[in-house]
DNA sequence: CGTATCGGATAAGATATACTTGATCGTTAT
DNA sequence: ATAACGATCAAGTATATCTTATCCGATACG
């Protein structure tokens, strides 16, 4: 005699309709045409090689071997069920782990941390800023914020839940604007250098941003930042014109402490990618994150108000 | 959150993989290829919105998920497994129920019992002699033997085990014999009619039977009974000649009570049918029943050495 | 009594699911 | 360095599963 089990949706149909002691309502409970149903109660039936109900006028009963079989299915799935469940809860236990690059993280996610946690007190943040890219497997990282290339192709095993589009536009204390009227007085500046994104092809320097002006680029020197929140700071504190990214810019735009009064921005061939497991953008948590993730970015998109804004390598 | 079960398949071969730690070993036990299991795994993964097992370099972990499904799953398909054995168990409680009709079981079962509880002592066979058809499901019918016309198709969802060929041939008393040297001294002998077999087409009478040898019927008189076994019965105790069916006479014949001696055979469109509700063919205790039941029948072939017999309606 | 209704069974066709084959990739063992 | 191993992927195929539509027998009802 085989031990095997027999195939399980059949025996989740017969579970449902020992339950219910009726085929339509197990039909129903499952979703599923009473048809259906029928067909696989009757191919466990073959499968046990005797019939599990007897078929009455208008109604079905168990029969010995039924009702052998069904307290223990019932609670078979049950348990599996419970299962099912904990390993839900597990993941919905109210940490959500973000990843994403130091400054991004320092610029833009920072910032928004207290308006996040005020509509989502039941959720616990937890950032880990590096720029690795991190196995969603091994690291038990929930969402990644990625900067990349945008004709590089992310793990097809990954949702992309989102893209944040990036730009750069010359960015300074608000003490310096009246010295740079126009883009011709900018060439004299003292200019801080932003290499974040020295690793893209198209680059995004002052030389491009001069070269949209037809203008030819001087003779470049200031103070070089590799980590691009670093020149935020620097330029925040007077130190001279950045290049700023607008994702990290934003904030001090905002309060006023940087202004970006020229109207042209130069887009680079990278953007934003917001990442998590397949089929994770549907808990609770990660969902409440990526929706308000989309909702801020938005918001972001008001500063390209009056603005001409170049793809770089266009 | 949806707390429906995500698909079966897919948590068997978890639970296999979480046991054994290796999708390969899974893969095994589960007689499926390894990509088989590999894509059964990430499925459920993405039901579930998060990944169930680390993957390292040359093996596999249970991430925390992972950790609380696996003990409720392996405990869930435990019990299922126990539940459908349980039910199994009620079928091989060593009960066999048989049904057939009163001639077939008073002279063809009866007399061989001896012989099954013999090499079977561990199955009890009950028998139901009726010639009512009987529900499988209703009734708790193991195995049927019916006997019906051979263009008759029997239901579809019983699976045919066997069939035995039916025919007849004039049998008396032993004394009778000398009596009836020829086919044509059998003219005037004391007939006994066997009328259970009248509800067929082509019917297999006295007149049928001297047809093959090209005489006209004689005014035939003599008893008639309406149940074979009754009319082998009578001829038994010397009570004329009867056109006995072989499947009923074929005892008497074997132990000399009963003699056949002329060589034509006459074969009826009609058979007798084993039947039982499919899948249950491979069950021990009607597997047994069905291979004695098959030699059996075997044996009587040698009845039909040397005689010539002549299909009804050709 | 005939007719409507109910629950289940069936057949055929569509669709989704599950599996196999054959190849790839990164790691470990020889 | 090479081979072996375990997991994975892609493509094609097979099989299981579901739906639609119809049928059937038995109650319930006018």
């Amino acid at each position: 005699m085989s031990d095997r089990l027999p195939p399980l949706t059949a025996l989740r149909a017969f579970e449902a309709a020992a339950r219910h002691l009726s085929f339509q309502a197990a039909a129903g409970e499952l979703n599923v045409t009473p048809a259906a149903l029928s067909f696989q109660i009757k191919s466990l039936e073959e499968h046990l090689g005797a019939p599990l109900f007897h078929r009455l006028n208008r109604r079905v009963e168990l029969t010995e071997a039924g009702q052998a079989l069904s307290p223990q299915a019932s609670e078979g799935f049950q348990t599996l069920t419970a299962g099912w469940r904990a390993a839900k809860r597990v993941l919905d236990s109210g940490i959500l782990t973000v990843t994403a690059g130091p400054a991004f993280t320092a610029k833009w996610l920072a910032p928004r941390l207290f308006d996040f946690a005020g509509s989502h007190p039941e959720i616990e943040l937890r950032f880990a800023a590096t720029l690795r890219m991190l196995d969603f497997a091994t690291d038990d990282v929930d969402i990644a914020i990625r900067f990349g290339p945008i004709d590089v192709a992310d793990d097809p095993s990954l949702h992309l839940a989102l893209t944040i589009e990036e730009w750069v536009t010359p960015m300074m204390h608000p003490d310096l604007v009246p010295k740079y009227p126009t883009v011709e007085s900018l060439l004299d500046a003292t200019f801080i250098f932003d290499d974040s994104m020295k690793f893209l092809k198209n680059t995004v320097s002052w030389a491009d941003w001069f070269g949209t002006h037809d203008l030819d680029t001087p003779d470049l020197h200031g103070t070089h930042f590799s980590q691009a929140d670093h020149a935020i700071d620097a330029a925040q504190s007077g130190a001279g014109v950045v290049l700023g990214r607008i994702s990290l810019g934003e904030t001090a735009l905002r309060q006023g402490s940087l202004v970006a009064p020229f109207e042209t921005g130069l887009m680079p061939r990278a953007n934003f990618r917001v990442l998590c497991p397949k089929g994770a953008e549907t808990r609770p948590g990660t969902r409440a994150f990526l929706d308000w993730l989309a909702r801020e970015a938005g918001r972001m998109e008001g500063l390209r108000d009056g603005r001409r804004i170049v793809r770089a390598g266009d």
